[in-house]
RNA sequence: GGCCCCGUAGCUCAGUGGAUAGAGCAGCUACCUUCUAAGUAGCCGGUCGCAGGUUCGAUUCCUGCCGGGGUCGCCA
C-alpha cells in the first residue's frame, strides 16, 4: 500500500488517500494475485486507465520484491505477486495460528442468551444462542477478553402461569416421576394454564361478559397475579415452589446447553436484578434528565427522533427499561475494565435497546456508547412465524435430536465407519449434526429474517458444516498417512517446490488462506460470523478443488510432496480454528 | 399512520462504489481397480422489487413508490 502511494507520488508528483486505493483480489479469469483500479486516479494522472495502469504497473515491478509481472485490462491492473510470497506465508501459516489476531487489550461482555423459565428453548434460541456464542468466540480469536453471560428471566407473570396451573392439575408431577426434563414439565403446565384460561374465558364471555372483561377477569389468571403479589412479597410457601419449578427449568436448560456445546462465565437471574435501576432513574430525575409527569418518571426522546418512555410507574415501581438500566450500570461496575457491551438479542427488540442507549448516554455514563445491540432476524417456518400458543415452535431438544439421527442414518449408509466403536459413532454424528445445524444457522447475515425449512433445508452436502468437517477429515487422513501432524506443518525447506513454479489450484489455496486473518477481524468488527462461515467454505471447496486433481501422497518429487502436504496441513489447521470460532468440532474422520 | 429492517436464479443464501452479479439445493450430464464420491467437473437457470437521482462507473449511495416483516403499553 505505501509503495503503491509512493509510486504514485514519484510518477504523477500528486500524493492518493490511502482510501481511494482499493485492493481486491483478482478475479478468476484474469491472470493476477491482486487488482488495483486506476479509475480514481485518472484526474491525478492526467493519463488515459491503460497508461496510468501501465505507469504504476512499471514502477511496482521495479521497486517492489514481491511484484512479480503485471498486466492490464480496460482500467485494472493485475499484478502477480512472487510465488515466494505465498510459499513464505504458507511457512508462517503453518507455524502458528493465523487466526489468532494480535491482542487488543479489550475486554467484551457478550449476553446472548435471556430465556424465560416458564417453556423449553425453541429454534428462535437457538439462533440466539449460536450467534452469541460464535461472535464470543470469534472476538476471543480477534484478540479480546470475553465474558460470556446469560440473562435468566426467572420471575414474573409467566412463571407464576406455570406454577398456578402446576399446583391446580399436576398431581405432584415432577420429572423424575414422569420421565419428563424438567423445562419440557414446566412448559407443558405453562400450556395447560392457556388452556384453563382460553376455557374460563369462553365460559365468562358465554355469561355475557365482553373479550375484554372476560381476560381481565378470568379465575386463573387473578390466581397467578395473586401469585406474583406473593411472591414480590416472599411468600415463603410461593417462593419455595418457585424454586423447585425453576430448579427443574436449569436442570432441562444445562442439558440443552451442554448438548449445544455453549458455556456461560456469568448468569444473571431477574429475581436479582429487577430491582435495579430505580435509583438511578432517580437520579436522573434530580439532574434533570427525567422529568416528572403525573407522578411518573419520564424520559423525553423526541430530539433523537423517538418519542417520551416511562421510567417509573406513578406507584413508583419498576418498568422493563428500569432494570435494564439498572443492570448496565451494575456490570460495568463488576467488571471495571469493560469496554464492551453486547446484547445479543432479536430484532423486535430494536427500539428497546436504541431507547435504553440514549438513556444511558443521558445519564452521562462515558461507556455507553460503548453498548451495542447484536440484533438478529426471526426464524420463520414454511408455515410463517413460530408461535408458541400454536404449538409451531421446532423445540430445540427435538431438533438437535432428529439432526443428529439424519447424520446418522446419511453416515451409516455410506458405511466407511465399520472399523470404529459405537461410542465413537455417536460421537461422530453428534458432531455432524450439530455442525448442520450451527451452519445453517450461522452461514446467513445475522440481521436478516431467515427461513427453516425442516424437510429440506437441512443438508449435509453442498454449503454445509459437514461438507466442511469432510474436508477436514480427508485432510487428516492424509496427514496419518503422510505421519504428520497438522501443528507440524511445512518445514522452511518445502517451499523449494515453489522454484518450480506455484500451481494455479495451490495458488488458490493459498490465497484464501491469506485472507483469512482479515475476514476475521471483518467478522470481529462487524460481530457477523457468516463472513466466516462463508470464508470457511470458500478455503475449503478450493482445496476440494486442489485435492481431486494435484495428486499429494502420490507426488513423486519429494519436495513438491512434503509442500502439499503441508500446504493441506495448513488448510485442516486454519479449518479447525474457523470451525472452533463458530462454535463447531471437526472430526478425525468421517 | 410514524419509525426501523428486508426484497438478488424455481428454492435457500453470498456479494456494503468497479470488469461478463456468484454459491448451495432442486433438474440434467460426466468422473470411484488412483491420496475418503458427505467429493470433483460441466449444463440449465438473473429486467439484482419498480422509477428517478449522484458518479467515469450503482445490486451496492440518495429520494420516491410497491411488496414482506417488526415496532410504536405506567407489558416483559
Amino acid at each position: 500500500m505505501p509503495a503503491i502511494q509512493q509510486a504514485f507520488q514519484q510518477l504523477f508528483s500528486s500524493a492518493v488517500e490511502a482510501k481511494a486505493l482499493t485492493f481486491q483480489p483478482t478475479r478468476p479469469e484474469f491472470e493476477g494475485d491482486v487488482t488495483i483500479n486506476v479509475f480514481p486516479f485518472l484526474k491525478a494522472s492526467k493519463l488515459g486507465p491503460e497508461q496510468t495502469a501501465t505507469a504504476i504497473g512499471e514502477h511496482l515491478k521495479a521497486n517492489v520484491a514481491i511484484v512479480d509481472r503485471f498486466n492490464v485490462i480496460k482500467g485494472f491492473l493485475n499484478i502477480v505477486i512472487a510465488d515466494r510470497y505465498w510459499t513464505d506465508f504458507l511457512v508462517e501459516a503453518g507455524s502458528r495460528d493465523i487466526l489468532q489476531l494480535e491482542p487488543t487489550g479489550k475486554k467484551v461482555m457478550v449476553e446472548y442468551a435471556s430465556p424465560n423459565t416458564n417453556k423449553p428453548l425453541h429454534l428462535g434460541h437457538m439462533r440466539n444462542i449460536f450467534l452469541g456464542h460464535s461472535v464470543s468466540r470469534i472476538l476471543q480469536s480477534a484478540g479480546n477478553e470475553v465474558v460470556k453471560v446469560q440473562v435468566i428471566n426467572d420471575r414474573g407473570i409467566h412463571i407464576c402461569k406455570s406454577m398456578v396451573a402446576w399446583q391446580n392439575f399436576g398431581n405432584g408431577e415432577m420429572p423424575e416421576s414422569s420421565g419428563l426434563k424438567g423445562d419440557k414439565l414446566v412448559g407443558k403446565y405453562y400450556v395447560e394454564f392457556d388452556k384453563a384460561y382460553k376455557g374460563e374465558v369462553e365460559v365468562l364471555v358465554n355469561s355475557g361478559k365482553t373479550k375484554e372483561v372476560a381476560e381481565k377477569e378470568a379465575p386463573i389468571l387473578r390466581e397467578a397475579q395473586a401469585m406474583l403479589l406473593k411472591w414480590e412479597a416472599n411468600d415463603p410457601e410461593v417462593r419455595a415452589l418457585w424454586q423447585k419449578m425453576n430448579g427443574w427449568v436449569y436442570d432441562g436448560f444445562n442439558a440443552t446447553y451442554a448438548r449445544m456445546g455453549v458455556e456461560f462465565d456469568k448468569l444473571y437471574y431477574e429475581s436479582q436484578t429487577y430491582v435495579l435501576g430505580k435509583n438511578d432513574v432517580l437520579d436522573g430525575l434530580k439532574k434533570g434528565v427525567f422529568y416528572d409527569k403525573d407522578g411518573a418518571v419520564w424520559v423525553d426522546n423526541t430530539k433523537e427522533g423517538l418519542d417520551e418512555k416511562v421510567l417509573l410507574r406513578r406507584d413508583g415501581t419498576s418498568v422493563y427499561m428500569t432494570q435494564d438500566i439498572g443492570t448496565a450500570i451494575k456490570r460495568f461496575e463488576e467488571f471495571p475494565g469493560l469496554s464492551k457491551l453486547i446484547y445479543t438479542v432479536g430484532n423486535e427488540q430494536d427500539y428497546h435497546f436504541k431507547v435504553l442507549f440514549i438513556i444511558l448516554k443521558k445519564l452521562g455514563f462515558p461507556w455507553a456508547s460503548e453498548l451495542f445491540h447484536l440484533s438478529y432476524g426471526m426464524v420463520d417456518l414454511p408455515s410463517g412465524k413460530m408461535k408458541s400458543r400454536e404449538g409451531t415452535v421446532v423445540d430445540a431438544d427435538d431438533l438437535m435430536e432428529e439432526m443428529v439421527n439424519e447424520a446418522r442414518t446419511t453416515g451409516e449408509q455410506l458405511s466407511k465407519l465399520d472399523d470404529i466403536t459405537e461410542a465413537e459413532k455417536s460421537r461422530l454424528f453428534e458432531q455432524i449434526g450439530m455442525a448442520a445445524l450451527k451452519y445453517f444457522l450461522l452461514k446467513v447475515d445475522p440481521k436478516k429474517r431467515m427461513l427453516f425449512d425442516p424437510a429440506a433445508s437441512i443438508d449435509l452436502q453442498g454449503h454445509t458444516g459437514p461438507f466442511i468437517q469432510y474436508t477436514y477429515a480427508r485432510i487428516k487422513s492424509l496427514l496419518g498417512k503422510a505421519g504428520r501432524s497438522e501443528d507440524q506443518t511445512i518445514r522452511p525447506s518445502d517451499n523449494v517446490a515453489a522454484d518450480d513454479g506455484l500451481l494455479t489450484e495451490e495458488r488458490t489455496v493459498i490465497k484464501l488462506l491469506h485472507q483469512f486473518p482479515a475476514v476475521l477481524h471483518e467478522s470481529a468488527t462487524h460481530l457477523d460470523p457468516s463472513s466466516t462461515a462463508n470464508h470457511t467454505y470458500e478455503l475449503v471447496k478450493a482445496y476440494n478443488s486442489f485435492y481431486q486433481v494435484v495428486p499429494v501422497l502420490k507426488e513423486e518429487d519429494a519436495a513438491k510432496r512434503d509442500f502439499r502436504v503441508g500446504l493441506s496441513a495448513a488448510v485442516a489447521k486454519a479449518t479447525k480454528k474457523a470451525m472452533w470460532c463458530l462454535g463447531m468440532e471437526v472430526p478425525e474422520r468421517m
